[in-house]
RNA sequence: CGGGGCGUAGCGCAGCCUGGUAGCGCAUCUGGUUUGGGACCAGAGGGUCGGGUGUUCGAAUCACCCCGCCCCGACCA
């Protein structure tokens, strides 16, 4: 390509709307522009780096013996009603009606639709396992898109759904994709993680996040240092050591105004620790639903909403009013588990624990000595703290730590939680009708390109890795006269020939307008030719950030190749696995 | 949805408090000089000041409403 021809608008300036760094290079360096909130245009060069994720992608999904298609993304209401999940998913899936007053979904993701398809077509345990995937947008009505690429309304995903006769094959299935995903991220040049997960809105049993590790991650996942245990936060497991305050009768004390966590523990000087933090939720879903619930954790620890949910089966919970605090006999701030008049769940660090402090359940007063077992006799003990760092490992006894992660993909063995409801059944090898089993994949792609960019950039701009680059090679032509033109005239087609993309920048600008461009753009290599170099017959040559050397005309692509090989041996490798 | 901030030329911003002919840098266009790390000179074009209503002789500026965008929150009783 030539630059002077490419549509590829740069900003000298940061955008002030962009606030990390993948969006602000993405949008200056010309990848995106913004069409409205969580939505994007991918301008040529965007696009071409979108291809080469995806060229990564497709390769290793066929080489797994997975199969591509294509679905809508207009989806009927009749197959999420078929599913359950018309009424469950909520406001991030955008409805809308059509002229026939036809209730239709933007897909957010195509459960529905494969097993729709797929129980139409599946006959006999013969035709599994079947693996479909797809490489198409998707949209989810976010709350709060942000980060550009990294959480948009509108993304582009690459989407798995496998179908199987017996559980023991979809678990093959699922470590086929784990392996996979692993070899793909390898190949994207990132360093990653994958953690045990929660499966969210999407259900089933068991689920593996794939997690690139950076700073701007919005989700946290906890990793021990001892062994391989890793997993998101909001389902991660470990230990903590347990101080308990002196035991004695439940005894009622004045704290005026003491309220918050720090202000009891100030004034009644005792450890954080022997507090107990009661939480009042209002329940959404459920055999609970409706219904307001009591979760305590130490007053140390943060309670992961997550797994209350988990631990109660229900939809979603969100904070109960003051009025639904008073409905169970508590009171803001002084809400303890004794004497309360709902469910009550507590966590499994206190449980047996002795002489702790919590609330009253009346103004200004909380209760010292509350031994759990005897006070609180309907607790329901359930995992519900966050881990923290420093916690201690539930396997091998290790540390704990925790980082932040992207998430750009999750494997889910789903189960039959869609083919039971939508009736994906075929006959046994015995005749019998029988229900499919089901896993589904995920890769988000469009957010990958951001991810990527979180972790290779520079002051200057993008550093792809090579095999990502929109363009291997930036070809800047310096000086005048025809012996510039024609020489990077032969080269451009010279590297063609041999495999290398390349843009030659033959713009009329000066030498630094072009290196910044360059390196704003993120091509890797760098190819200078000038008028003085070309007297003595030698071209430059070098990576970017690098320096460049003299390479005698004549050996300019023989040196192009060295170097590429170079860089992919550096840029292989260093993905962090498993 | 709650809180905060912002909206003025393609991009980045000033002007608003204290109402009176809309500015700066970059970018763009023309001519010239320049050409190895975001050149210089001369000239030019480009703005419904997010939208509406109101106050006023007069509104980018004041008031009210709406729209859009960004940040934080929507776990710590």
């Amino acid at each position: 390509m030539k630059y002077s021809q490419f549509f590829a608008p740069t900003l000298r300036d940061d955008p002030a709307d962009a606030e990390v760094i993948s969006h602000k290079l993405l949008l200056r360096a010309g990848y995106i522009r913004r069409v409205t909130s969580g939505v994007y245009d991918f301008l040529p060069l965007g696009l071409l780096v979108m291809r080469r994720i995806e060229a990564v992608v497709r390769e290793e999904m066929n080489a797994a013996g997975a199969q591509e298609l294509l679905m809508p993304m207009v989806q009927p209401s009749e197959l999420w009603q078929s599913s359950g999940r018309w009424e469950k998913y909520g406001p991030e899936l955008l409805r809308f009606t059509d002229r026939h007053e036809h209730e239709s979904c933007l897909g957010p993701t195509h459960e529905e639709v494969i097993c729709d398809l797929v129980a139409r077509e599946l006959r006999s345990y013969k035709q599994m396992p079947l693996n479909l995937y797809q490489i198409q947008a998707k949209f989810r009505d976010e709350i709060r898109p942000r980060f550009g690429l990294l959480r948009g309304r509108e993304f582009i995903m690459k989407d798995a759904y496998s179908f199987h006769a017996t559980e023991e094959d979809l678990t093959r299935e699922y470590q086929n994709m784990f392996a996979t995903y692993q070899r793909i991220f390898t190949r994207l040049g990132l360093t990653f993680r994958a953690v045990e997960a929660d499966t969210g809105s999407i259900g089933g049993n068991d689920s593996h996040e794939f997690h690139v590790l950076a700073d701007s991650g919005e989700d946290l996942i906890a990793h021990c240092d001892g062994c391989e245990y890793a997993a998101n936060v909001e389902k991660a497991v470990s230990v903590r050591g347990n101080p308990d305050g002196e035991a004695g009768a439940l005894s009622e004390v004045s704290t005026p105004n003491a309220s918050s966590v720090e202000d009891v523990t100030a004034f009644l000087k005792v450890d954080a620790a022997v507090l107990v933090k009661t939480l009042v939720y209002r329940v959404t879903g459920g055999e609970l639903d409706e219904q307001i619930v009591a979760a305590c954790v130490r007053g140390d620890d943060q309670l992961q909403e997550v797994k209350l949910i988990h631990a109660i089966d229900a939809d979603a919970v969100e904070m109960a009013d003051e009025a639904g605090i008073a409905s169970v006999g508590g009171i803001g701030g002084f809400v303890g588990p004794a004497g309360i008049s709902c469910k009550v769940l507590v966590d499994e660090s206190l449980r047996g624990a002795t002489g702790l402090v919590a609330g009253g359940n009346k103004h200004d007063v909380h209760v010292t000595g509350m031994d759990v077992a005897r006070d609180v006799p309907t607790a329901i003990f359930a995992d519900l703290r966050e881990t923290r760092a420093g916690d201690k490992c539930g396997r091998c006894g290790g540390s704990m730590g925790l980082s932040r992660g992207i998430e750009v993909g999750q494997v889910f063995a789903l189960g039959k939680r869609y083919t039971e409801p939508m009736k994906v059944r075929f006959h046994s090898q015995e005749g019998r009708e029988e229900t499919a089993t089901m896993g589904c994949y995920g890769i988000g792609v469009s957010r990958l390109m951001a991810a990527i960019v979180e972790q290779c950039n520079d002051e200057n701009g993008i550093a792809w890795p090579l095999d990502m680059a929109p363009f291997h090679v930036a070809l800047i032509g310096m000086g005048k006269g025809d012996e510039v033109e024609q020489a990077c005239a032969g080269l451009y087609k010279d590297l063609q020939a041999a495999g290398f993309d390349v843009l030659w920048d033959e713009r009329n600008e000066r030498p630094g307008v072009k290196f910044k461009d360059a390196e704003l753009l993120g091509l890797p290599l760098q190819l200078v030719v000038g008028d003085r170099g070309l007297k003595e017959g030698v071209v430059e040559l070098g990576a970017r950030g690098g320096d460049r050397r003299a390479v005698p005309l004549n050996e300019t692509v023989a040196g192009i190749v060295a170097l590429a090989e170079t860089l992919r041996g550096v840029g292989s490798g260093h993905g962090a696995g498993h």
